[in-house]
RNA sequence: GCGGCCAUAGCAUAGUGGUAAUGCACCUGCCUCCCACGCAGGACACGCGGGUUCAAUUCCCGCUGGCCGCUCCA
């Protein structure tokens, strides 16, 4: 592949083809953009609803076989993006991250403002010194050095309640003078929003920032009325919203964004194992789609950077072209022990035990995570199908050589731009083409096969401009296959099927087309 | 949220204090028996708002958006 380490593909590249041809644009880009928010296209749509039914017929429908050989119990979901803003107390995310930062002018520092102390003097003109918990002693010997000071006759509050006017006379920790602290702010990740017309606090709800909290919310309901049977699994695909501090690299990190999430419900003795089956099936999906085991990888987190609900946590990295030659967070594989169902079991109070009628006990389950972007499977399926290439010119023979992004091509060769999505999840299945327009025999029955092909497949008409043309134009939407009827059409009831890949060239009778297509991956 | 750089057609670029050019792509017609490069014609742009000026796409300020670095990323 020539998305690798040596050859990254430049992010620009990605975004031109994607603007050219309709797969992703800024949104509401008449009116200047909105950071962080991203519009699909006719193909990025076909291509993003694509990738989620495979995931689904994958998870849902005909999923992995499990570790010992049994069939899985997996259901669907589909929850409310705005619920009881309850839900969001008990997963944590209305208490937990939203601490007020302090930054730095200066140093270019961020606190957080919990951790900032301030020793506040007597004296009402003094400077304040700042210091971070558990670094008094530095901010005692600048009181000693620069106010000549006596630092026990200083009172010690949390930044939080120095008034905003006395701000400028606070000297930051690792700023050279006094003033450069900004106000405290904070970092809501959870988009507000007000439910009926009068807004106010009463009325207060959030955008889900993710969809697992509706699984949970919804696993008695399940349990209740689809007689699953632990272990088992619920799954979603939609939307969530975050109030990232810096959304940044096209639709990578967005503000709205989807998700496809799996909850898998598992006794906690067995726990261990379903992680670990789990951690392994996903990276295993992603190389079935069509991603290079190169440019995948499991990385497991430390456990000083599991989050507040986990207790170990497997991310499927990918090498971005911007991240390489490292890599960036694909999926994460997180388990969650009991920390949902506990946490909402405590704020509901409804049970969410699991009553094991085989051997009569009750059991409050624990859950494995797989959580994926949507959208940033997206990413890297257009990023891991872009490829440039070298192709004879004219009659020369031979076939396409492979090219580093932006490398031109030698004497005698010219250059091809082609994506090479696998054909499950190409937007377009196949485009029929009459070999001329002007020809009316020709046209007709070019529309005929492709008013036949199109009950079954996403599938292009195109009569438009050369031949050559026509190839490279769906080349460069990574349509798999080009079908043209041509004058033996007419005499032998054949058609020519043009590989996107090699370019090679196969004639077949009209009537096998669809099998054809069915053997080669459609 | 901070700092630096940037903003011209669908894409990539040029250029100017007196409203703009080129390549590719696109549309129409003709030509054409399989890989973008046959002919003729055509449509489409100076991100938004203020200021300076007789006149601003050009200079200044603000905003929005983009890239890079820092920060953040449950």
């Amino acid at each position: 592949m020539q998305n690798n380490s040596d050859h990254p593909l430049p992010l620009e590249t990605l975004t031109a083809l994607c603007k050219r041809r309709g797969f992703i644009f800024q949104t509401s880009e008449i009116y200047g953009g909105l950071n962080g928010f991203w519009d699909y296209g006719p193909l990025g749509t076909a291509l993003k609803n694509n990738l989620r039914d495979a995931w689904w017929q994958d998870l849902v429908r005909t999923p992995p076989i499990g570790p010992d050989g049994e069939i899985l119990d997996i259901v669907g979901l589909d929850s409310a993006i705005i619920q009881n803003p309850r839900v969001w107390e008990a997963s944590g995310h209305v208490g937990g991250f939203n601490d007020p930062m302090c930054d730095c002018r200066e140093s270019k520092s961020r606190y957080r403002a919990d951790h900032l102390m301030v020793y506040v003097p007597a004296d009402k003109d003094g400077t304040l010194f700042a210091c971070l918990v558990g670094d008094e002693a530095r901010a005692e010997k600048r009181i000693r050095k620069e106010a000549k000071a006596d630092p026990a006759a200083y009172t010690v509050k949390p930044v939080t309640e120095i008034p905003v006017a006395d701000l400028p006379r606070v000297w930051g920790p690792d700023a050279a003078k006094p003033g450069t602290l900004t106000e405290p702010r904070q970092f809501n990740l959870m988009f507000k929003t007000y439910i009926g017309a009068a807004s106010g606090e009463d009325n207060l709800a959030y955008l889900r920032p993710e969809t697992a909290q509706g699984i949970f919310t919804n696993y008695k309901n399940v349990l209740d009325t689809m007689r699953v049977k632990l272990p088992f699994g619920i799954a979603q695909v939609g939307k969530s919203f975050r109030n990232e501090v810096t959304p940044r690299n096209f639709i990578f990190r967005s503000r709205e964004f989807e998700q496809m999430e799996l909850e898998w419900f598992c006794h906690p003795d067995e726990s261990q194992k379903w992680y670990d089956f789990w951690t392994e099936a996903r990276l295993k999906w992603w190389e079935s789609i069509g991603v290079s085991s190169a440019n995948l990888r499991r990385r497991d987190h430390d456990p000083d950077e599991l989050a507040h609900y986990s207790t170990a946590c497997a991310d499927v990295e990918y090498r971005y072209g911007f991240t390489a030659p490292d890599f960036g967070e694909l999926e994460g594989i997180a388990h969650r022990g009991a920390f949902d169902l506990t946490q909402h079991q405590e704020f509901s109070g409804t049970k969410m035990e699991y009553f094991d009628q085989e051997t009569n006990t009750r059991v409050l389950p624990h859950v494995i995570e797989p959580s994926s972007g949507l959208t940033r499977g997206v990413l890297v399926v257009l990023n891991e199908a872009y490829a440039e290439e070298f192709v004879p010119k004219g009659d020369q023979e031979g076939g396409p050589i492979q090219a580093a992004p932006g490398q031109q091509p030698p004497e005698g060769y010219e250059k091809r731009v082609v994506m090479r999505f696998s054909p499950r999840l190409a937007p377009v299945k196949a485009a029929i083409f009459p070999l001329l327009k002007n020809r009316p025999e020709i046209v007709a029955k070019a529309k005929e096969l492709y008013m036949d092909l199109r009950t079954t497949w996403a599938v292009d008409y195109d009569q438009t401009g050369a031949i050559g043309r026509r190839y490279r134009r769906q080349d460069e939407i990574g349509t798999p296959f080009c079908i043209t009827v041509d004058f033996d059409s007419l005499e032998n009831n054949t058609v020519t099927i043009r590989e996107r890949d090699s370019m090679k060239q196969t004639t077949l009778p009209i009537t096998e087309v669809r099998a054809w297509l069915a053997t080669h991956g459609l």
